[in-house]
DNA sequence: TGTACATCAGTGAACGCGCGTTCACTGATGTAC
DNA sequence: TGTACATCAGTGAACGCGCGTTCACTGATGTAC
């Protein structure tokens, strides 16, 4: 490593590739296959080297974990941002489509934090815990929003005791004020969205099934929306 | 083996035992790392033995893959069935809670075909399709009776042109009969069932943030069944 | 009913490959005086 | 500005483990005459 760079930079270069390398086997080995020995290899190191930037694999799979929740919190979050509050209908499916297309960009972070649970890997819960509830968190503060403002229809099914007391303990974390139906709606729409895109996402349609995926998406969404939206 | 059974009877224990260890392994080590070595092991016999029964690593997955496919089937038409057939909405509603039911009590099988792909396997389109779309198929059979019942709300949005292409697509490819919007809406339901489930079965709502996780089951269900459902 | 032959189950060794992690080490880069 | 020392990056070998699959083989079970 004979360059120009200082350690301060070298060390930064080498850390985003092993990340970078890290995502691009996770595309094509899954989060299980994983391998620091892989990546060594392919930054054309020894493989002990890989160990002075990163703890384990289990770090390394924590880091991108973070990583990925924080890339489509963050994509959402633009998506969302772009459209005036008060059109809080099209905030929501503006929200769920740049979700939809960040999966498919790249299905396997999708997976990683939608998909199956890495066996042998638990997220530790101090630093995934917040990423981790980015997106049902925006919808909560969506939904809300919407009720205060009157947007949320009146009919919505009332809660049953034990939903109610959940929803009790989800107003108080996430310190929201909201009705216990709305709430509940809110955990359906995360529901369908991550159903909708999961479903595409890891190619449960069959190679030709949908000619027209995104708009069947979106009239997923819609006929979810129009439950909860008056 | 010297005992009384015969060559038939011993193969076929013996094949039903490697399934069995199969769904075993696919639980504590995933789909990802389901290894005949490791069946072999834990069956005292040598590994190369288990090749006796099992053409490949890969067959295997696809024999447990058809398996659980058709476990989830089965176990949703039992409870369907056992509810009349002109009770459409409690039909429906059986049918999601027997999906659930099942994926909570071998979340790993659920994961196999629902969570993410397994790399470097593709399931061999002809054993795996039809056992594969049963639930779909199922709703959308349920769907379009509620429709002809006059079951369903008349107010469904109408999908675009490209959705009612792909619709018309489906109505041919498993013979049924019903509007555009009845179609779309029942891949909305199947794409909330499927996220409601995963995201519990997968482990995201966390430790303790529900404590009364089938009644929120219910509630996503019924609320999606209400905006299908006059 | 008994014998000859074919089929099958399971063995054990081998091929060639993968992994995470530790450790003592060389040599280069940075820092303090 | 130059030198002495500390820090860090990367090496290479090792430990102990995993995997799928093939192949020639022994010995038992089944079948046909």
């Amino acid at each position: 490593m004979a360059t120009g760079r200082s350690r301060a930079e070298n060390r930064a270069m080498m850390t985003d590739e092993i990340r970078r390398l890290g995502r691009e086997h996770l595309a094509t080995h899954g989060a299980a296959g994983l391998s620091l020995r892989a990546i060594a290899r392919e930054m054309g190191v020894v493989s002990s080297a890989v160990y002075r930037y990163v703890p384990s694999r289990d770090d390394l799979l924590t880091m991108l974990l973070v990583e990925a929740y924080n890339d489509v919190g963050d994509a959402i979050d633009a998506a969302v941002s772009a459209i005036e509050p008060s059109r809080r209908r099209e905030r929501v499916l503006a929200a769920a489509e740049a979700a939809r297309d960040w999966a498919l960009d790249d299905p396997a972070r999708w997976a990683l934090l939608y998909g199956s649970p890495v066996p042998g890997y638990a997220a530790p819960g101090e630093e995934t815990m917040v990423p981790g509830t980015r997106i049902p968190a925006l919808l909560l503060r969506e939904c809300a929003a919407a009720h205060a403002e009157g947007l949320i229809r009146d009919d919505l099914p009332t809660p049953t005791t034990g939903v109610a007391g959940d929803m009790a303990a989800i107003r108080d974390e996430f310190g929201i004020d909201a009705p216990d139906a709305v709430l509940a709606a809110s955990t359906t729409l995360w529901a369908a969205l991550v159903g909708a895109i999961s479903l595409e996402a890891f190619g449960q349609y069959g190679k030709d099934t949908f000619a027209h995926p995104a708009e069947l998406f979106r009239s997923q969404i819609e006929l979810t929306l129009s439950s909860l939206f008056a």
